[in-house]
DNA sequence: GTAAAACTGAAAATCTTTCGCATCTTGATC
DNA sequence: GATCAAGATGCGAAAGATTTTCAGTTTTAC
């Protein structure tokens, strides 16, 4: 039928839902659609679901969830959780990063640091800990906010 | 009266209260000894909650938990935020530290490393952040439960 | 096309944490 | 020690975030 037809920039969506062993509906496509040209890098599964109505899409916040954490499953999105009730999510780009965090307005930068990854794989090798991951997160105030008062 | 008694171990326990300025009160006596003496150093509300039951003492759980916000803000105790729900707690040793955590056992290991700290407030500092505070967790398998299988 | 398998939205359920409030304690004062 | 106001407690209810359930729908393989 007519409606199951896509307009271009989706066949991009359809294919990296498809790559990650999913089936493409249109929650998927929606919802990772939104996550790759929203603006928002970091994104709660709330702010997702606002985006949504805001586009008048159908779509359940529990659909919402459960979706991102498929992504997550397929290692399409990174889940983070900062302070602070809700988790965030993100795409997820290949490359690990960590995260500075101003307290006041929620600027989030992305830093990598390879002195600090490797301290932390040495630290775990002396502990005798095979590692899989690790967070770290640094909270501050940003400039502009620092200037606010 | 009689039941007013604490044994001699409170007395320390009554002590450090009060310098933090809060009421001595039997609930806060009891949990702060916990903390002290149960062999775990990370707890959760819950353990917390648990351990005072299995002592038959009458604390409900709305009431642990705020004791135990009452006695981050007073300094004397830290909250941690792992993965998976539930917060944790420690008493505050005056000395930050960051953890290790074991994904199968829940195991936990400390560690301070000069150098990451050293990293993150140089970054901090390049993104023109005042630097708050930080939260650093390693997750991995502990060498009992690599053993293990 | 067809049917099995996978997916969906809405509502209900969980899980952790916090609130509202009547009742009880603490600690300072007489 | 008795008094009393400020502060604490316990309980159940409420809140907020996320997950589960379930009956109807859509996707995909043949
Ligand atoms: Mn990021
Ligand atoms: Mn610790
Ligand atoms: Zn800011
Ligand atoms: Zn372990």
């Amino acid at each position: 039928m007519a409606e199951t037809q896509q307009d271009g920039e989706s066949q991009l969506e359809n294919q990296q839902i498809k790559d990650a062993g999913l089936k493409v509906t249109a929650p998927r496509v929606k919802i990772l659609g939104i996550l790759e040209s929203c603006g928002k890098r970091h994104m709660s599964a709330e702010d997702v679901y606002k985006e949504l109505l805001s586009q008048d899409e159908e779509i359940g916040l529990a659909t919402v969830y459960r979706v991102l954490t498929q992504f997550e499953g397929a290692g399409l999105v990174c889940r983070r959780h900062f302070e602070g009730g809700q988790s965030v999510f993100e795409l997820n780009s290949g490359e690990h990063h960590d995260h500075l965090v101003c307290l006041k307005c929620g600027r989030i930068v992305e830093f990598v640091d390879p002195t600090i990854e490797k301290r932390q794989a040495k630290i775990a090798a002396e502990n005798h800990f095979k590692i899989e991951d690790h967070s770290l997160v640094v909270y501050g105030i940003c400039s502009d906010c620092q200037a606010k008062g």
